[in-house]
Parts: C-alpha cells; sequence; structure tokens
DNA sequence: GGGATACTAAACAAGG
DNA sequence: ACCTTGTTTAGTATCC
C-alpha cells in the first residue's frame, strides 16, 4: 500500500519536475525539454508571483512599491553579479579584495546575461559575503526608494498644504483649520505608513539598519525604528483615523512627536530625528551594530574583510590564522581561489543561506502571528483599516513576509525544493516512523508546521502539488538544473558521482565518531534543517551512521533513524529511501551484517569500503577540467557539484580549509586504502567506547558473509547489547529532543 | 558502446 | 495479516 502510493507519488513527478524551467532551457536543451508539464506550473507559478506585486502600473500602493523595489532590488544584484563575473567591478571596492572577488566568481557566469540568472543561480555563484553585500544593497537600495517615495508624498503634502494655506487666507479660518487638519492627518497617516513599511521591512529582514542606510534613507524616516514596545502605540495611534490628527497624534506621543512637528511646521527640513537613537533598538542593539558593521566593513572598510576577522579567515571551515590583513588575502587568494572545492563551500553557503532566509520568513511569520495575538488583537482592525489605504501595508505583509529577501522571482526559480511537500509520503512516513521507535516526529509534524509555511514561499508557486510531493526523482529532477548545489546536476548522476569522489576524505574524517565529514560537519545543521538532498551516497551515508556510533555498528532501524535525524530530507521525503538503504545495505560488501541476541546490526568493513572508490577518485580532475574550459551551466553545474562533493570531504587536499592542528590530524589518515586502518575509530573509540568497540572493529575488516556468522557466535551477547542501546541510545536521545513530538505521534 | 557505479522500484522470503 | 528486515533482480542514468 505504502509502496504504491509512493512510487505513484514518484511517477507523477518525474515528467513534472524536469521542467522546471527557466533554467532547464540556458542550462543545457537536452535534459529538461522534457518537462513541458512542469513548465507550465513553473510559469503560472512566476506568473501568480509576480501578480502579486508586479502589476505596479499607475500609482503604487506601498505594498506593490515594495515588490516594484524588490524587482529592483533584484535586477540590481543582478548587474552586481554580472560585474562581479566580469571583474569589471568589486562591490565594496575593497583594494585587496578586487582580485579575489573577481576570481572568485565563476567565469562562466560572466557569459551569462543578468536576467538569465535567478535568485538562486546567484546564491549558487556568489560567496556568502557577497551574497551578504548584495542583499545589503538591495536593502539599502529598497530603503532609499521607499524613502524618496514617500519623501515625495510628503512634499506633495506639503505643496498642497502650502497651496491651501495661501488660498486659505482669503478663506474663512474655520475652512482653513479644517484643511489643514486634514493634511496634517494625512500627513501622519502617511508616515505611519512608512513605519509600518520598515517595520515590515525589518521584520522581514530586509531593513538591518545599517549605519549608512541610517544616516541617509532612514533618517528621513523617523519612525523606522520603531522598538517593538512601540508598536502598539503605534497601531493604536493609526487605530483611530476617525479622530482628529492631533488626538491621534498625542496618542502616538513619542514616535509621532517628529512627525507632528514636521507636519505643522513642515518647512522643517524632513531629516529631524537623530539618526541613531532611533535605531537603537532595546535588546537589538548589539544584533544591530554588529552585522552594521560588518557590512560597513564589507563595503567600505578597505583594511577589513568580511572573511577576515579575529585575526583568522573566516571562510567556512578555515580558521588559518593570519597576522594582517595582507597575509590573510593572500591566504585567500591561494586557498580559497576559485577551484572546486571554494565553489563547492560557496554553494554549500548559499544554500545555509537559504536555509536561514526560510527560517527567517517562518519565524517572522511567528512573530507577526505572536504580535497579532498580543497586541494587535485588541486593535487589530486598526492596522489593516487604514484610512488612506487599506491594502498597501496588509498587502505589504501578506506577500513579502514570506519571502524576505528576494521575493517573487526568487520564488520561481526555486523549483528544485519542490520536494518539501511529503504528504503522499507522509502516511508511509509515519508509519515507519512509529515501528521505528526512534523518532520521526518530523515525518508528519514537521512539514506541515515548520517546513511547509516558510517553504511554500520559496517554492515556485507553479509548481502545482503534483511535483511538491516529490520523493526521490522529484528531487533529483527539480534539483538537478538549478539550484540544489548539493543535489543536484543531472539527477543520479550527480549524485552517484559526487558521492564517491568526496567520499574518500570522508571515511577519514567520518570515523571519527564526534566528527562528521567537514561538508556534513559544517552544514549539519543545514542539513538537519534543509530539505536538500545530501551530495553523499547512500553507502557513504550508512557508512557515516554507523561508524559515528561507539561501537561502529548499528541496526537497520536506527540506521534510518540516524537519516531521519540527520538529514531533512529524509524526514519530509518518500519513505524510498529506505528502500535505498535496505538495498545498499545487502548489496554492498562493505557492510556486514552480524546478528547478536537483540537482533541484527550493521557494521562497517572499511576494507572493503575503501576498495570501491579508487575508480572514483578520477572523477575530479574531469570536473577541474570542465571548470576550467568554462562550459555551459549546465555541466558547470555538474561541476560544482562534484567540487561541493568533494569539499565535503575533508579537503584532504588542501591545508588552507583546516586548521593546522586539525589538518595535520586528519590528513594522516589519509583517504586511500590505508583508510580503514586509520580510522581514527581506534583513538575514539578505543578511549570511549566499552570494550566491544575494539573487536568489533577488527571484525569490520572483515569479509563480509561468513565472518558475520563468525563474529556473531564469537561474540554473542556482549557485543550487541550493552553498546548497542547506549550507542545507538545518546545520540537518539539527544535528537530527541528536537523530535519528541514524534514520538508523540508514535 | 561497454563497464562501473548509483538510484529507484519491486518482488520475495523470513521472522516477529 | 501486517510490518520489518534482508535479499535479489531489473531498469535507468551518468561518467569514464
Amino acid at each position: 500500500m505504502m509502496v504504491e502510493s509512493a512510487s505513484e507519488t514518484i511517477r507523477s513527478a518525474p515528467s513534472g519536475q524536469n521542467g522546471v524551467g527557466s533554467l532547464s532551457g540556458q542550462a543545457d536543451g537536452g535534459g529538461g525539454s522534457s518537462g513541458g508539464g512542469a513548465a507550465g506550473p513553473a510559469a503560472g507559478g512566476a506568473g501568480r508571483d509576480s501578480a502579486v506585486g508586479a502589476d505596479s502600473n499607475g500609482e503604487m500602493s506601498p505594498a506593490e512599491l515594495l515588490h516594484f523595489q524588490q524587482q529592483q532590488a533584484l535586477q540590481v544584484a543582478r548587474q552586481f553579479l554580472l560585474q562581479q563575473a566580469s571583474g569589471l567591478s568589486s562591490p565594496g571596492n575593497n583594494d585587496s579584495k578586487q582580485s579575489a572577488s573577481a576570481v572568485q566568481v565563476p567565469v562562466s557566469v560572466a557569459m551569462m546575461s543578468p536576467q538569465m540568472l535567478t535568485p538562486q543561480q546567484m546564491q549558487q555563484i556568489l560567496s556568502p559575503p557577497q551574497l551578504q553585500a548584495l542583499l545589503q544593497q538591495q536593502q539599502a537600495l529598497m530603503i532609499q526608494q521607499l524613502q524618496e517615495y514617500y519623501k515625495k508624498q510628503q512634499e506633495q503634502l506639503h505643496l498642497q498644504l502650502l497651496t491651501q494655506q495661501q488660498a486659505g487666507k482669503q478663506q474663512p479660518k474655520e475652512a482653513l483649520g479644517n484643511k489643514q487638519l486634514a493634511f496634517q492627518q494625512q500627513l501622519l497617516q502617511m508616515q505611519q505608513l512608512q513605519q509600518q513599511h520598515l517595520l515590515n521591512l525589518q521584520r522581514q529582514g530586509l531593513v538591518s539598519l545599517q549605519p549608512s542606510q541610517a544616516s541617509g534613507p532612514l533618517q528621513t524616516l523617523p519612525q523606522a525604528a520603531v522598538c517593538p514596545t512601540d508598536l502598539p502605540q503605534l497601531w493604536k495611534g493609526e487605530g483611530a483615523p476617525g479622530q482628529p490628527a492631533e488626538d491621534s497624534v498625542k496618542q502616538e506621543g513619542l514616535d509621532l512627536t517628529g512627525t507632528a512637528t514636521t507636519a505643522t511646521s513642515f518647512a522643517a527640513p524632513p531629516k529631524v530625528s537623530p539618526p541613531l537613537s532611533h535605531h537603537t533598538l532595546p535588546n537589538g542593539q548589539p544584533t544591530v551594530l554588529t552585522p552594521r558593521r560588518d557590512s560597513s566593513s564589507h563595503e567600505e572598510t578597505p583594511g577589513s574583510h568580511p572573511l577576515y576577522g579575529h585575526g583568522e579567515c573566516k571562510w567556512p571551515g578555515c580558521e588559518t590564522l593570519c597576522e594582517d590583513l595582507g597575509q590573510f588575502i593572500k591566504h585567500l587568494n591561494t586557498e580559497h581561489a576559485l577551484d572546486d572545492r571554494s565553489t563547492a563551500q560557496c554553494r554549500v553557503q548559499m544554500q545555509v543561506v537559504q536555509q536561514l532566509e526560510i527560517q527567517l520568513a517562518k519565524e517572522s511569520e511567528r512573530l507577526q502571528a505572536m504580535m497579532t495575538h498580543l497586541h494587535m488583537r485588541p486593535s487589530e482592525p486598526k492596522p489593516f483599516s487604514q484610512p488612506v489605504s487599506d491594502s498597501p501595508l496588509p498587502a505589504a505583509l501578506r506577500t513579502a513576509r514570506p519571502r524576505p529577501l528576494t521575493g517573487g522571482p526568487r520564488l520561481s526559480t526555486l523549483p528544485r525544493c519542490s520536494q518539501l511537500n511529503p504528504v503522499p509520503g507522509s502516511s508511509s512516513f509515519s508509519k515507519v516512523t512509529v515501528s521505528a521507535a526512534d523518532s520521526f516526529p518530523d515525518g508528519l509534524a514537521h512539514p506541515p508546521t515548520s517546513a511547509a509555511a516558510p517553504v511554500t514561499p520559496l517554492r515556485p508557486p507553479g509548481l502545482g502539488s503534483a511535483s511538491l510531493h516529490s520523493g526521490g526523482p522529484a528531487r533529483r529532477r527539480s534539483s538537478d538544473k538549478f539550484c540544489s548545489p548539493i543535489s543536484s546536476g543531472k539527477g543520479r548522476r550527480g549524485e552517484a558521482r559526487l558521492p564517491p569522489q568526496p567520499e574518500p576524505p570522508l571515511p577519514v574524517t567520518s570515523s571519527c565518531p564526534a566528527c562528521l565529514p567537514p561538508e556534513l560537519a559544517q552544514n549539519h545543521e543545514f542539513y538537519k534543517n534543509a530539505d536538500v538532498r545530501p551530495p553523499f551516497t547512500y553507502a557513504s551515508l550508512i557508512r557515516q551512521a554507523i561508524l559515528e556510533t561507539p561501537d561502529r555498528q548499528l541496526t537497520l532501524n536506527e540506521i534510518y533513524n540516524w537519516f531521519t535525524r540527520m538529514f531533512a530530507y529524509f524526514r519530509r521525503n518518500t519513505a524510498t529511501w529506505k528502500n535505498a538503504v535496505r538495498h545498499n545495505l545487502s548489496l554492498h560488501k562493505c557492510f556486514v551484517r552480524v546478528e547478536n541476541v537483540k537482533g541484527a546490526v550493521w557494521t562497517v568493513d572499511e576494507r572493503e569500503y575503501q576498495k570501491r572508490r579508487p575508480p572514483k577518485m578520477t572523477g575530479s580532475p574531469t570536473l577541474v577540467k570542465n571548470m576550467i574550459s568554462g562550459l555551459s551551466y549546465g555541466t558547470l553545474n555538474a561541476s560544482y557539484q562534484a567540487a561541493l562533493a568533494e569539499s565535503s570531504f575533508p579537503l584532504l587536499n588542501s591545508p588552507g580549509m583546516l586548521n593546522p592542528g586539525s589538518a595535520s590530524s586528519l590528513l594522516p589518515l589519509g583517504h586511500d586504502d590505508a583508510g580503514a586502518p586509520v580510522e581514527p575509530l581506534p583513538s575514539n573509540g578505543s578511549s570511549s567506547p566499552p570494550r566491544l568497540s575494539p573487536p568489533q572493529y577488527s571484525h569490520q575488516v572483515q569479509v563480509k558473509e561468513e565472518p558475520a556468522e563468525a563474529e556473531e557466535d564469537r561474540r554473542p551477547g556482549p557485543p550487541m547489547g550493552p553498546p548497542n542501546p547506549s550507542t545507538a541510545g545518546p545520540p537518539e536521545d539527544r535528537d530527541l529532543e528536537e523530535e519528541l513530538p514524534g514520538e508523540e505521534l508514535s
């Protein structure tokens, strides 16, 4: 039953996924052509999305303006990217950084027109700092434009006011008073609108209150940085549309004081409010300041570098100490130049950022809900029923919130994520979960709550539900074409291929129970939360799972749990992977099944495992070649994936990636044959794990079938009994925290 | 085109 | 009868 549903899902997905449109076209005509079905949805989605904020014809409401500006920002971002790619300019005009930044952008990007780049692609291409800079620029731009918009409005009103005043000289004072009041009220409302707009932006993370921005654009928006506690007042104030402006002004007290002043004595320059005081949030000060500094340093300070701080390189996974900036730059250029590893890391980071964005959206929504519940309920209608424009704000909230940073366009380009929706598989999943005993919470709970909501926005609107659920296949295709750095390239190919190369190194690090493979270790949080297919093969993951335990053995169920625990992808997607896991366990000699009292556990025969690899290693050179030869985006993408996978490994090759110390410790392990022995296992295992581990390990080395049996006899009860529970137990428990809900379900 | 590897799907069996 | 666990086979995709 379950199987059927799952398979159905999968089947339905394929046709739809391919298509993800826009990109497939540019990437390489080949693969994507089939997806006619999907293209439709995608397009539709884009359309729908754009519809939300696109029709900014005529007069724009603030909400529309916001969208429009987001689009513009996106455009700017694209241009920025283009510039980056072509090395014509660097965002921050950092002297030292210029060369590096220019180099770090994949050359192939330069070949793509800005229009061809989707936000996703940009994410893939730009480094986190670059992205950050980009975002900041977008924010600044948006704020600026918003500011200008309001400024114009103010000026218009001002003019009208003056006109009225002049005219009013001849009119009865009463009339004048009324009109003035009306204008003032209008002004007030407008300013309140500004406030809300900015608040929204802040909520969405679009406004970070950077110094530069603060001093400029924001200045004119006195209430921009209203602290949360002021919100109620704000809303309250707005909520009194019927009242005379004066009243409302009074109500607003602090916040609107400036405004009121402006309104009455409008002649005063719009920028009255002290820049900083407004931007200091009660608790946010530190946080606000920090990013600010970074951003400023990033773009303006020549003496610093976003990737350099506290005397060390902040490149993900690299903490190399550098005496000074010069040295760091040198290090940056040598160790983090444009190569597979760097690009791969970059992509991973992008994924992280993306995930964070999702998270941000989620949290923003939550906050909104909370605030609505706590503050707005009493005066709920007020904020949303603004006299001037009832829709503007709300609309902005609704539309912008979900996708704080990129808005519509981006969504349309995120087909790959279309796998989120677990719906179909959920049933089977839950089933499994339950039986699994351990955790699965997510299977059902997550999707709806955490995943569903936030994710939704990111999904291409167009992708129908069909594409949404996509279990395995879906992910591949969708991801392939564009985005998913990790998963990628072309369906399985990417996955299958990448893993191999990377894996070699994996063993090394992975062997250490405490540590995961670099890539996994570094992004383990990411994979844990992001519905992204990990760039590892099932075999490598299984191995990882097993090696992570003190006694290097896991039951099938525990392996399942590890998967679900470590990767969101395996929580939300169909349970197909379980079959794959079993299949892999049975298929590969490197996995040895050992029976014990408790049941059967699986161990890893490192020797066997290492045996498989050699051949695969050859892959990377090719990738590099591809990279260099500058091929099409599709190819590049593949190479990226490979690079990524490679990066995951331990960067054996690149000392730069690791601390001198760590690197040395890891490197010795070597990924090749030596690997087996190496496994830090011994170290860790011997030390912490019970007596069993040693024997076990030895066992692992043995050949599969027979040994298993013999082994079993040899170490009947003891091996499995105590250790197993203990081993599996702890980790499980750890995660249980997160997955508790799941348990509840069961 | 063939070989190797990987993934998915599915059938089947054994045991709980 | 159902589920889990294992094994095996088949088909497909990708890379070398």
